[in-house]
DNA sequence: ATCCAGGGACGCG
DNA sequence: CGCGTCCATGGA
């Protein structure tokens, strides 16, 4: 069954914005301008009439559609106040914002987010995405829109049947292991995805993350901020690196530019909405570089 | 050909 | 701990 839900004058919300700020990599733009992602449990067609958001698409099981997208694209917070209280800050936010006024972060399921992330390590975003479709094709359960085969991103006991070699075909390259490593462990229960989703505390749910083969600080970070809602955690790749560099730091060689010190800037500037404002300055950065 | 991509593991001092 | 080095792959 189809299903179908429309949303009139919603705030803050592009879908170019939202699907090429570096976040996910499971959304293609058609031809007639809609977007189609594939999401944990579902199938979702994204398109913009005037003043509508229409979301049609097709969930597995009984699950209630409605509820899939709100969560996903976090459709009860308004970003018009995260933008207003960003803009204060200076010259350089305002005019990111304007850039990317229509960004939302996605809540994304917490598997598919950790593998991706670690997928993109050393990677660039056209490869990680086809090295993702290939796992989804090859493990994940097919489900069918509009006349269409697609497939779900496998759950952690169905990618377990992949061995290393298996892996390293799909093209993964180095990470073979490392997916590999992560699949077990989680599958063994030696790390707790439901355990990790429940932490108050972001630096324990850091902590926990940093345990699993291809984690480390960064994919840690866009993890806490991508899947987990950490609006606070500031990741840092190298744009990030080198848009703080260009604003704020103006050292020559930009890859002296020490994290830690990085990490203080971004705390001091953009406190609780650090992530937020990583995702305005990434994609202005990347898209006008 | 050489460099680069939303870095991390590993070994060293 | 901080720092170099290596890691597969494909596109520019």
């Amino acid at each position: 069954m189809e299903e179908k839900i429309i949303i009139e004058n919603q705030e803050s919300f592009n879908l170019k914005h939202i699907f090429e700020c570096g976040q996910c990599f499971r959304w293609n733009e058609e031809e007639d301008g809609s977007w189609i992602g594939v999401i944990k449990d579902a199938v979702i067609k994204v398109r913009i009439e005037d003043n509508k958001v229409i979301f049609t698409g097709k969930v597995l099981g009984n699950q209630d559609f409605k509820k899939i997208v709100y969560d996903y694209f976090d459709l009860n917070t308004n970003y018009t106040d995260y933008k207003n209280e960003l803009s204060k800050i200076d010259e350089y936010l305002r005019e990111s914002i304007k850039f990317g006024e229509g960004i939302r972060i996605l809540k994304q399921d917490l598997w598919e987010t950790i593998i991706s992330f670690i997928i993109s390590a050393n990677n660039n975003i056209p490869r990680i995405k086809k090295i993702i479709n290939a796992i989804s094709s090859t493990y994940g359960k097919k489900i069918v829109f509009e006349e269409k085969e697609y497939y779900l991103f496998p759950t952690p006991e169905e990618l377990s049947k992949a061995t290393v070699e298996d892996l390293r075909k799909l093209g993964l390259g180095f990470r073979d292991k490392r997916i590999y490593e992560t699949t077990r462990l989680i599958n063994e229960n030696t790390i707790s995805l439901e355990e990790i989703e429940n932490f108050a505390d972001t630096a324990r749910a850091r902590e926990e993350l940093l345990k699993l083969d291809g984690v480390g600080p960064k994919v840690a970070d866009c993890i806490l901020l991508f899947s987990l809602k950490r609006l606070d955690v500031f990741p840092i790749d190298v744009w990030v690196r080198r848009v703080m560099n260009d604003l704020y730091i103006h050292n020559e060689d930009e890859e002296k530019v020490n994290k830690k010190e990085l990490q203080c800037l971004a705390e001091e500037k953009f406190k609780g909405l650090s992530g937020i404002a990583q995702q305005y300055l990434f994609y202005w950065k990347r898209e006008t570089a």
